[in-house]
Order: C-alpha cells, then sequence, then structure tokens
DNA sequence: AACCCAGGTTGACATGCATCAAGGGTAAAT
DNA sequence: ATTTACCCTTGATGCATGTCAACCTGGGTT
C-alpha cells in the first residue's frame, strides 16, 4: 500500500477554510462557523493516482466528491468496452451529482492523473444543508449549474461542427484553468486524444486533424499534451456560433 | 382577456394533495401538512395557448414551473433565429431548473399546445425546502435526475446515428406517457418534425425519412402528428446501442 | 542499446446525413 | 369557396467526418 511516493500530508489535510477553492466549491457565502461544520464531515482521503476510480457505474451511491488538485473523467461504459465520455474535472469541480436520484451510480469517474480528491458522504451532507439555508441554496445552485452546463453540451453536440467544438473545447478548458489562477494560454492536458474525441463526439483522427490545423493556422502551439494557445481570441469566436467560412450552419 | 375559451376553473384549481402527478412531482413523500404549506405557495393561472411563454432567456429568474397538463418546449434562442430545442416536457415535468444558478433564464420556454402550468415561486419554495427535509431531498433528487437525463441526451447526440436518435425520441415518449396513464402506443406529438429534427441534432427532411422507414418497416403507423407504435420492442431495440444493420458504430 | 507498444499523426477512401430543390397536403385566414 | 402559408414528404447531390490502414514517435522495459 506504500509503494508508491507518499505525498506529504500535510498537502491533503487543508481543511476547507483554507482551501483556496472554497469559492468555488461549495462554501460559498457561509459563516466560519457553518464551514466548520461542513469541514468537519469531509473526508479526504490520500492522493489517487492514474486509473485509479472514484466509483463505478452501478455501485451504491453514498458520497459526492470534490477535485482539489489533478483531474478526474466520468464516462458511461456501454457493453463491449464502448464509452461515453461525460466529462472532465478540474479541482473545484464536483462530482457524482447525478448519481443522487437514483441513488446509485450510472457512470464510472476515473483518475486521470494523481490527484487529491474530497470525499463529501452525501447523508450527512443533506442534514447540513437542511440546517444552514446558504449551503442549501449552494447545493441547488451547483446542481443547476451542471443543468446549464450540460445544455450547452447538448447545443455543442447538436449543432457545432467538428471545429467548433475543439474550439469550444480549448476555451473550456482556458477559462476553467485561469479561474484558479493558472495560465489560461498555457497547460497541459490530462487526457488522450481519445478522450478528448469521445467527449466532443468525434473520431481520434479528426481530433488530430484540428489540432495540427490550428497549429498551422498560428492559432495554437501543440506538442503532445502541452498546449500553448497563441491566439485565443480568434479560438473564442470559432467556438461560438461563428460562421465557419463558407459553412452555413443550418437553421433545424 | 376572455376573448378564448374559458376551460373551466375546476379543472385549474385542484390542489396538490388531489393532483395525480404528484408522485412525479415534488411532493414525494411528504406529510399531508407539509403538502398543504407547498399547495399554499404555487400559483396556477389560467391555461397558456400554443405559442405563448413561460419565459424568455434573459428574464430574471423568480418561479419554477410545473406542466399539469399540455406540453412546453425549451429551447436557447440564439442570433439569427437559430435555435437549439433542448427539451420537450410533459405533465409532471419541472421546467426552468437550469436557472437557479445564474438568478437568470439561458432558455426560454414555449408552449406546445393549451396546457396548464403550475409556478413555484423559488424563493418561497427555498425556504419551505430548508423545513422540511424530505421537500429539500425531492428538489435535490429531481435536480439530479435532470443531470442524469441530460447525461442520456449527450450520449444520444454523441454516439447514436439518426435511426437510434429517432428510435429513442419514440421510446421515450412512450414511456413518459405511459407514467402517467396514457397510452404508451398511441399518441400525438404536440411538436412539429422540424422540432424533432432540432432536438435530436438531425435535419427535418431525415426526421421525415425515417418515419416513412419506420412506417415502411412495420414499426409505426405515423399520420401526422398521430403516431400508433406497432412494434414497441424493435424500436426499443434501435433505440439502445443496437447494432443497425452493416453500421457498426465506432468505439472512440 | 534494442525493443516494445500505446498514443498520435497522416493519407486515401467511404458514407450518412445535410443541403438544395420541388411538389403536395392541410389548416387557418380572407 | 378560395387563398395563403406552413408543414411535411420525396428525390438528387455534395460534403464533413468516420473508417481503414500505414507509419511515426517517445517513454518505459528488459
Amino acid at each position: 500500500m506504500t509503494q508508491r511516493k507518499v505525498i506529504s500530508f500535510e498537502t491533503i489535510r487543508v481543511a476547507c477554510k483554507n482551501c483556496t477553492l472554497s469559492q468555488l466549491c461549495l462554501p460559498m457565502g457561509m459563516s466560519p462557523e457553518d464551514v466548520d461544520r461542513l469541514d468537519s464531515i469531509v473526508k479526504r482521503s490520500r492522493p489517487l493516482h492514474r486509473g485509479d476510480h472514484l466509483f463505478r457505474s452501478g455501485e451504491r451511491f453514498r458520497s459526492l466528491y470534490v477535485v482539489k488538485t489533478g483531474s478526474v473523467k466520468t464516462y458511461t461504459p456501454s457493453e463491449e468496452g464502448g464509452e461515453q465520455v461525460l466529462g472532465f474535472h478540474l479541482p473545484g469541480e464536483i462530482i457524482g451529482l447525478d448519481a443522487i436520484d437514483q441513488d446509485c451510480h450510472a457512470c464510472s469517474a476515473k483518475v486521470l492523473e494523481t490527484s487529491a480528491i474530497c470525499e463529501v458522504p452525501f447523508q450527512r451532507f443533506e442534514e447540513l444543508a437542511a440546517s444552514i439555508p446558504s449551503l442549501q441554496h449552494s447545493m441547488f445552485r451547483l446542481l443547476s449549474k451542471e443543468i446549464g452546463h450540460d445544455a450547452e453540451m447538448l447545443l455543442l453536440l447538436g449543432k457545432k461542427n467538428a471545429e467548433e467544438r475543439l474550439a469550444a473545447f480549448l476555451v473550456s478548458m482556458s477559462q476553467r484553468l485561469s479561474k484558479r489562477g493558472l495560465s489560461p494560454t498555457d497547460f497541459y492536458l490530462s487526457m488522450s486524444r481519445h478522450e478528448i474525441g469521445n467527449y466532443l463526439g468525434l473520431a481520434v483522427e479528426t481530433v488530430s486533424r484540428l489540432f495540427t490545423r490550428f497549429q498551422d493556422e498560428g492559432l495554437v502551439k501543440v506538442d503532445r499534451k502541452h498546449v500553448e494557445i497563441l491566439d485565443l481570441g480568434t479560438i473564442e469566436s470559432l467556438a461560438g456560433t461563428a460562421q465557419a467560412a463558407g459553412s452555413r450552419k443550418h437553421s433545424n
């Protein structure tokens, strides 16, 4: 159990109140005492490693998970190894929300790189939420935000072409990383081309070709997982309902 | 204000406790007294008619809406009249959940046929939820369910072909209608082919051709908006990750 | 150092569905 | 009853992107 380099426990035992993610995470607008109460139910485990699962499809739902460092992908495994990637989750983002309804996980969550994850036992959380109105409100907002995000993805998959999809993906990564103080134009992708393609509803080859094309056009510089965005403005305009040259999108 | 035929007010003034939808809607597992409290904040307006809006994108968020009879579509209007249909909402289903986060509606909701709608002022609802644990739980589940449903749509749009999409649409309609006691195999669609196509990420023509093909294959009988499902089993198998003849789906 | 192998790239080709175009049926408006 | 307008259907064509195949590349292993 200890064969891997153990990362200093200090980096794990940071409480909610000191957490730099607290504004992204749940404790928005809570009193210090209430943050302590929330803190007391949150479990912090040792770091997880690439390939580890937070949970698997079909398992009983017990906890929500918050990414503290690293990244996680969620996906629905279908028969015969096929899968649909539902999302990539960066620090401050919450995983497992879709399982509350059925009390059972419909998707699996796999760690993409060494990551620290907070676990929030849901039953205790619900009790807490009932007694802390601002926590209940945060949770409603969080769930709602997820629904809004899904709606954006529906639009992406339903109406956008390959170019727009990849541009939107890059913009999303850029925005989410910069929100936590990292460079919006220089970052490493923790997921493979395969996973990106799956997520965006594209073949791996299409993703690869688009990266190459964006690079040829001077929009990005790509070296394996390392992405430098050279012209964020143009990529943003591609990601919107930008009229891709010569391709009026259907208005169905 | 009274130029249209007024539908008997009795049909509108039904309280939550008598509502046949109460098991689909919010008051799952609430005590009679608590249902009364919920009932007291719910507003029931006169019936709305085809084309009326519950709310429009950009408007301040104030209330959730529950379809009591009829049907509603939600969609994100984009520049130049293009739009993405996000969903069709049948009796018992709740609309506006995505607006909680931003406190502002990101999509519009338009009534597809004469419909009765319950309005639930959200602020008062939240106060109530904080004092009724089972109501808070119902709400968490409801939001979660919506997220789970969106994930299914992501899979549909990301991985399924046209045939599978339309089959899935028919199965979904069938299941939702039968859940409220209507025929699972004989119903009227309240939305146009255009709207179905938009929702499924397909061109109108494709939807039309598929209806024709399903009919030729003896799976359904279609006459304009009237659909009779003749072979639900086969349609269900098409809707799943059925291997459409001669088209191994990519496993990206 | 040589090997291995998963992940990535690139090219050639195939195809599902969008697009374009035209015509017919149905329901509301005059 | 006639007109109008929309919705739906059907056929012909083109294109974006999936599929197949080959090769490259870098990181890890023996």
